[in-house]
DNA sequence: GTTTTCATGTAACCCGTTACATGATTCA
DNA sequence: TGAATCATGTAACGGGTTACATGAAAAC
């Protein structure tokens, strides 16, 4: 299945390179924040965490609030643990993020390195672009070919179906051509690796983005907090 | 993981229901015309194969061509197993297809609903639809949600990325609607269940299905069968 | 004071794939 | 005659989830 668990790695190392965390919170981001992927459940993260600090590239620290940090060194209380990025950790994650295989292309994998795009380099984010296009042009192509032989054969649904799921593709490849764009057009804002400072991203850093004109994508619910208990982001019964 | 093998046996149920079929050509089957599915390996294909028939749904049958049908008699040469459905195989297929639980609304669930749609009664259809539709309404609820939440705290790519997660579902439910808008306009095409006949699907008979002005979805390779050797569809090293 | 939510972990289990083994048939 | 494709199987392995166990902090 490519190394799914490759891609929740890369994840935690990115979060954690913006600030430490606890698993928990973690695990809050990568299903909210980068609701992308599919969620991953804490018997797939804590060992990933583990293995993460066997690595050396985290650090587990004791994470109370500073209030009660004398109380916490009192007690063998169960204490919540913060993880933070180690400088090795910091090295690999970027060794990572311009490490650019055909897996990168692949659907969740792509998702997972496109939501690091703010930390990641130019030429690599065109790479990645670039490929993952390529890659669903292929995919379009064996659709295509696919169709034409069968067509007669497929009733209406079976047909619609299909048809649906080519426009979704070429879809994306459009959405991928308006990145690529804009990329090419954009400033080059920054191909240094180092630049690519920790806490940067909240500004209109990444210079050119194209602009959407808002479908109904913001009206909603008004952001009040008292959403409902998901029962989805809760593992216990 | 909501029973993905589940799916397996319900389509190869329905695609033996249309004509009876050996393993391998099943699985070409599942990955092409029903491209919808992530590939099943034969791992999977074959076992679920043999449940089936444990349960009386299918009977294997020695599938020879008729020339040297004895041929096959005398030796026990390796039989070309052709899989066809018994009457209670039928029968069970009849009533997943009038099933209608909430995992008819998941991904790969629906998928295959509507691949079979063609053999489903219009009301169960519907269900079907609206079930889907209003499960995408909830996860869109959800993605509002916590955009709104976290929208501030998130780097330009980010935000695009999540943009383009909810326009594409924004866009599957405008296209379920007219599927529903197009059911409800149809005349009511067939309603009882044992008229869904046999080999009755390559006609017309599905009536009004919205009509889709072509995109580039037809252009595409000449209908050459020189296609090079699929490496996703060989499992062979 | 008790229920929820936060928080961390683990072991058993399920499902599906990978890799391998085997052999027939077709094509060059 | 040898390569490629068709065809059927299985055993081992791996990855991820479910379910469980535990306990602190906060909310009611």
């Amino acid at each position: 299945m490519s190394r799914r668990s490759g891609i929740l790695e890369f994840a935690v190392l990115g979060l954690l390179r913006e600030a430490p965390m606890h698993g928990y919170e973690l695990r809050k981001r990568l299903n909210t924040s980068l609701g992308i992927f599919r969620a991953f459940s804490y018997g797939t993260l804590y060992p990933c965490l583990k293995t993460l600090v066997a690595n050396g590239w985290l650090i587990e620290e004791p994470g109370n609030a500073p209030e009660d940090a004398l109380a916490a060194s009192l007690a063998g209380r169960r204490a919540k643990i913060v993880y933070r990025l180690t400088a090795e950790g910091k090295e690999h994650f970027e060794e990572l993020l311009s490490a650019t295989g055909p897996d990168s292309w692949e659907d969740e994998h792509f998702a997972a390195r496109f939501a690091f795009f703010g930390q990641t380099e130019r030429e690599v984010r065109m790479r990645v672009l670039e490929g993952r296009r390529s890659r669903l042009e292929e995919r379009l192509e064996k659709m295509r070919a696919s169709l034409a032989r069968t067509r007669e054969r497929l009733d209406d649904y079976t047909l619609e179906l299909q048809r649906h799921g080519m426009e979704s593709v070429e879809r994306e490849v459009r959405w991928l051509n308006e990145l690529i764009e804009s990329e090419r057009a954009g400033r080059d804002q920054r191909s240094s690796p180092e630049s690519t400072a920790q806490q940067d991203n909240t500004s209109g850093a990444t210079g050119g983005l194209p602009r959407h004109r808002g479908s109904e994508s913001s009206g909603g619910t008004p952001p009040d907090d008292s959403s409902p208990p998901d029962p989805s982001d809760d593992p216990a019964k």
